[in-house]
DNA sequence: TATCTTCTGTTGCAATTGCAACAAATCTTT
DNA sequence: AAAGATTTGTTGCAATTGCAACAGAAGATA
């Protein structure tokens, strides 16, 4: 597949209807409600994506990095809390509106066909995110979570020893498991001899 | 977005690379290793993507019907276990290469550009799903995954009564929690006010 | 350098969950 | 209509997990 940053330079340039717009740590770059299937990429910066609950707690349901795609195109109608996105650090994100761009844009942009792969490149990408956190949110244990996530870490390092892509207080959230439970059962993963571990690196010794 | 039965048509009439497949029930529809991207969209039927771990087990990690797009493409790299597409009806299915279509055929074939937004809309439609269900896997308790779950079925219902689209046993598989430990927290739902049931059918009543 | 914040590490305890096992009800197939 | 398969419903018990609370380490900011 083409490297992501051609595609978002291809994404950016060919269309008005393309937005650019730059934030500052705690902005809010935008809320998931009635913006008729508004597609945004982050071209650079990270991001959360957060919900305030009936109850008003807040709660980080998603978090995104450089390169990227998200919006309300890609959730399901939820009319009982909203979800907000709200940079973490300074950042540059497209926008646009998919309904505006295949809909009443079709017959004079011929822009649109490249568009069309581009984003269906960047969302088969975002796919594969996707599924590696089903994999490892339907494991039912905090073992068989951490193992199946170190698992894909180790797949794509090609090696038995990788570096964590977080801190692990961040790794818990996204486990989805309480962070003391967790670091209870690494240790456990350490003394029964499944992984070693020194700060962030993570080395397996099973099979 | 456009019908998806036009979409298959759309995908399945343009490009001799696009093969069309029948299965009986219990056939093996394809597995995911080493076939270069290949992506599958299910017209007509019902399979259960199958995982044999380690010790052997069976495991379901995805169901998939009518209209889903599936295929090696959308997961992780994982050499370590092989995953199974089996048909769990009669069902018929279109298989491609997404790397021959895109990089292979790019400039003879101008029906690319219409399978290109056919294909990121199915992708799309399969993101919404996919979030729904990290949504519900990252709530911590049976009871919140159960209520979360609830509420989005309401809400695409616009309705505080909706069915549930699958049986109990497979709800507890979707929410990845035992059966009967979800059984109790129903049980515990009803006798706390917060829903009533009959059958499949769910009343939300509380709000 | 001092201060503030975030991250790591640990523990006791209570609550939730998974597991095993069983019975009854419902749905399929012959 | 009978037999077989699947689904629903229930319970006791043990194991896992979340919660609360704290302390020290490491990083960031002024």
């Amino acid at each position: 597949m083409t490297e992501v940053n051609d595609l978002i330079a291809n994404i950016e340039q060919g269309c008005s209807r393309i937005q650019k717009k730059h934030f500052r740590k705690d902005d809010t770059i935008t809320t998931y409600i009635q913006k008729r299937n508004q597609i945004c990429i982050m071209v650079d910066g990270k991001a959360d994506l957060i919900r305030f609950d009936l109850n008003g707690n807040k709660d980080v349901v998603d978090k995104f990095t450089s390169h990227d795609i998200f919006g309300e195109t890609f959730y399901p109608v939820n009319t009982n809390n909203e979800l907000t996105v709200v940079a973490t650090s300074d950042c540059s994100v497209l926008f646009f509106i998919y309904d505006d761009i295949y809909v009443k844009c079709k017959q004079n942009c011929k822009f649109h066909s490249t568009l069309s792969s581009s984003l269906l490149e960047l969302t088969l990408k975002n796919s594969v995110h996707q599924n590696t956190r089903i994999e490892v949110l339907s494991k039912r244990s905090i073992r068989d979570k951490l193992l199946s996530y170190f698992s894909i870490l180790s797949s794509k390092d090609f090696s038995k020893s990788f570096t964590l892509p977080f801190s692990l207080t961040h790794l818990a959230d996204y486990l989805s498991v309480d962070r003391s439970a967790m670091m209870r059962e690494l240790k456990n993963l350490i003394d029964d001899g499944f992984i070693s571990k020194n700060g962030n690196r993570i080395k397996l010794l099973y099979k």
